[in-house]
DNA sequence: CGAAATCTTGACCGATCTCAACTTACGTGG
DNA sequence: CCACGTAAGTTGAGATCGGTCAAGATTTCG
């Protein structure tokens, strides 16, 4: 467990008693949709229910197999959460974005992590365990609906995945993926892709170079345009979507 | 909206008040992992907000793209919850048995389903509407950690699945699934296979021809045997998972 | 600026899908 | 309880999508 660290870097002067979550005022918790409906001083006494701690780039957060007894909740930075399986390929479950959370699983299961998380890029985490976060869920029942939400989300995210996965070919899969990317009324259906290409096939079940194939593809036909820094126009949305 | 009707058979006698659930004492809810842990009066007060739904079989519960605001559990019979894509096909996502319920992604979502649901077999099902049940978990909180369990353990089998469609090859995915069947100290190593090989196909993300084929393979190679009436029997479980 | 990672393109190959024909199992009603 | 019709399962031959390996181009970032 050497490679992770507590933060004490910038205290910002006010010694708040320790290792508890060490960002501006409310700090991570009040980014995250299941705390933000809370009374301040809730999120203050939940606030100091937390540890932070920080990992640099390439850091492994938890392993599958480990046994888990935390929620992290990611204050900075971006975190993969993946499968490995035997013969050593990866499928990238979903990235974690400031204010997103892991290790819900283990939380409620009382079991090992599935998974690996790794830090992307130099990242802040704060958690809670889940004997603390179990007393809150009782003594605020408005946050259990507020998590049975987001795993009902997440639960459709996951079986939409595994049906694309299963039922369509590599290029559907890309072709629905870029839809997703849109939604959220991009006038000009250009954006710039949430991850490397390479962990896109990871997510996407291929490989890189499939990917790197259909998009070319897709490029030939007209129906995007790949631009510098990961940027993608959509020019044919309807064509793309009847693959 | 045709295909379904309210349940009006065998009534015991006793009018118990109109549309609830009609089954013996506590009928459904005490089944359910969910509900199993409150105490009578208050399992009477939610089998109390309950109806009764039958289907027959092969009538579909719901679709996807129909707005819901039910939760839908399992009292007798078998449902199966699957995915459509474009192109019509198939993915089953599960299969609900006595006490399983489903309808819970548009619980918290106030979103339409995503998938859609048959009756297997002649089937009962109690529901209780979305407004009830958050009523409920408000009201005993107790409901939401068992609720957040559920899911936790539906996100993890879900999660799973899909990294085994994504990267492992059909051979090691049906492995994977029979070991899955086993657990539960079957000394025997011998089990019914919980569904049609064609039904299987569709879970695994493939097509009945090749499991046809990798059965056979399997038997060839002396790892399994096929026995009449669906049943397995795994004769070198070693070699079955390091395929 | 340079090393390392990512991305691209080509050639080849193989797992698995598709289509088709046939066999077997099942449940339904006479 | 059997016969029949339909659904499920099997087996074969052929086609193909996409993976693998390899080499080179490009981007990223320290």
């Amino acid at each position: 467990m050497g490679n992770m660290k507590h933060s004490n870097h910038h205290h910002h002067g006010r010694t708040c008693g320790g290792d508890h979550c060490d960002l501006s005022h409310h700090s991570c918790i009040s980014l995250v949709p299941i705390f933000n409906h809370l009374e301040n001083e809730q999120m203050d006494e939940i606030m100091n229910a937390t540890k932070s701690l920080s990992f640099k780039k390439g850091e492994i957060i938890y392993k599958a197999g480990e046994e888990s007894d935390s929620l992290y909740i990611v204050s900075k930075g971006r975190i993969k959460i993946y499968h490995l399986s035997e013969n050593g390929k990866e499928q990238l479950l979903r990235i974690l974005d400031p204010g997103d959370f892991t290790g819900e699983l283990a939380l409620f299961k009382e079991d090992v992590h599935e998974a690996y998380a790794e830090a992307m890029v130099d990242t802040n985490v704060c958690t809670i365990t889940r004997k603390e976060l179990q007393g809150y869920l009782i003594k605020y029942p408005s946050i259990s609906l507020k998590v049975l939400t987001e795993f009902s989300q997440r639960l459709a995210t996951s079986e939409k995945q595994t049906a694309r996965v299963a039922t369509e070919t590599v290029e559907t899969r890309i072709a629905l993926f870029l839809a997703d990317c849109i939604e959220e009324g991009d006038e000009d259906l250009e954006f710039k892709l949430p991850m490397s290409k390479k962990d896109l096939a990871s997510y996407l079940g291929t490989t890189p170079e499939t990917i790197s194939r259909k998009f070319a593809d897709m490029e030939d036909e007209g129906l995007i345009r790949q631009l510098p820094q990961r940027r993608i126009k959509i020019l044919d949305l309807e064509g793309l979507l009847l693959l």
